[in-house]
DNA sequence: GCTGGATGCTTGAAGCCTAAACTATATCCG
DNA sequence: CGGATATAGTTTAGGCTTCAAGCATCCAGC
């Protein structure tokens, strides 16, 4: 199944194909992990900024708004983009100045300030979406949907793996 | 303890499990690899900074130059980590500045740098490494060797997938 | 009420990362 | 040889990201 006929980017995964064997096969699956999505990844951004002039990180807080009609708060954000607070701070001020986001005090709290989509915001969000699931979709076509299926599934497994060993965070 | 980044439950993918049904599946695949991805990469990001004090992106320069022994250019390091010439350029500056790395000119082309661990990187890099090594293995000991080869092969498959679909790069 | 701890957010320093422009060297080819 | 093209690396501007420190506000319990 390798490509064999044509050896294009070696990655730090295919280098370590041919290390000493019987080593922890648990750091081959993460390596593959993790060039799939950098490689995914980087081709989304940079069709994010050729075809939207965008970042991701623009993106993926639009997404999070447009999910939520009502709003959000800086840290209802943070954590669903799961960056840090700081990061959503200078994200957001500058998504405010480009006019696709507005910001307005949440009543009851005055330290919290709520997040919301402006009409310019969800009219940019809206093309920029429609590409980005075809994207994906074309990125992914060569799986077929019981390799998706089970891809999906076996990624379920991981995420819960990886938060059980997680040091005891809160689960709301 | 408790810095105003830790990760709760309530994650992009998460959110959109409620999304309107029908909606393309492909979606809701990349947005699980990428959770599981970035769960884990932010966990080892957080211990080789408490236990070496290190990022990732240096980790990942030594480790580039471990499986090498005869050393690396920049531009071959730059492709292994699949990032940017230029960010090799002041990853590599500061490695060297901290003794890690060293750098001499290629023979028979002026152009090249050549990069290699120095004594001080190698042993370095073997503590992190093994640390490295067993980190993963317990954020991913929640799945059965069954599951991750079926994991391992899956994505290889979407890997392929992806480098399919992108633009013809160099094939050499 | 008041006070101590939690919560929401901002700021600053440092590092990571990219694209694009640039310099220098190598190589191909007529 | 000499020019065109390719390759190796650096620089710069700007955005992203984290951690740690700090400010303001809220809330629970006295």
């Amino acid at each position: 199944m390798s490509p064999d006929s044509l050896p294009p980017a070696i990655d730090a995964e295919t280098a370590l194909a041919h290390a000493p064997p019987g080593h922890k096969d648990e750091l081959r699956l993460w390596l593959r992990m993790l060039t799939t999505t950098t490689l995914i990844e980087g081709e989304i951004r940079r069709r994010l900024r050729r075809d939207f002039d965008t970042t991701l990180p623009r993106f993926d807080l639009l997404a999070a708004l447009d999910r939520a009609p009502a709003g959000l708060s800086l840290g209802e954000v943070s954590r669903r983009m799961m960056v840090s607070n700081g990061n959503v701070t200078g994200l957001a001020a500058r998504l405010v100045e480009d006019g696709l986001v507005e910001r307005r005090a949440r009543p009851g709290d005055r330290r919290a300030q709520l997040l919301r989509l402006t009409a310019k915001g969800r009219r940019d969000f809206a093309r920029q979406s429609a590409a980005h699931e075809a994207w994906i979709a074309e990125l992914l076509s060569g799986l077929s949907a019981v390799e998706r299926g089970a891809l999906f599934r076996l990624l379920g497994h991981a995420k819960i793996s990886v938060r059980t060993a997680l040091p005891e965070e809160e689960t709301p």
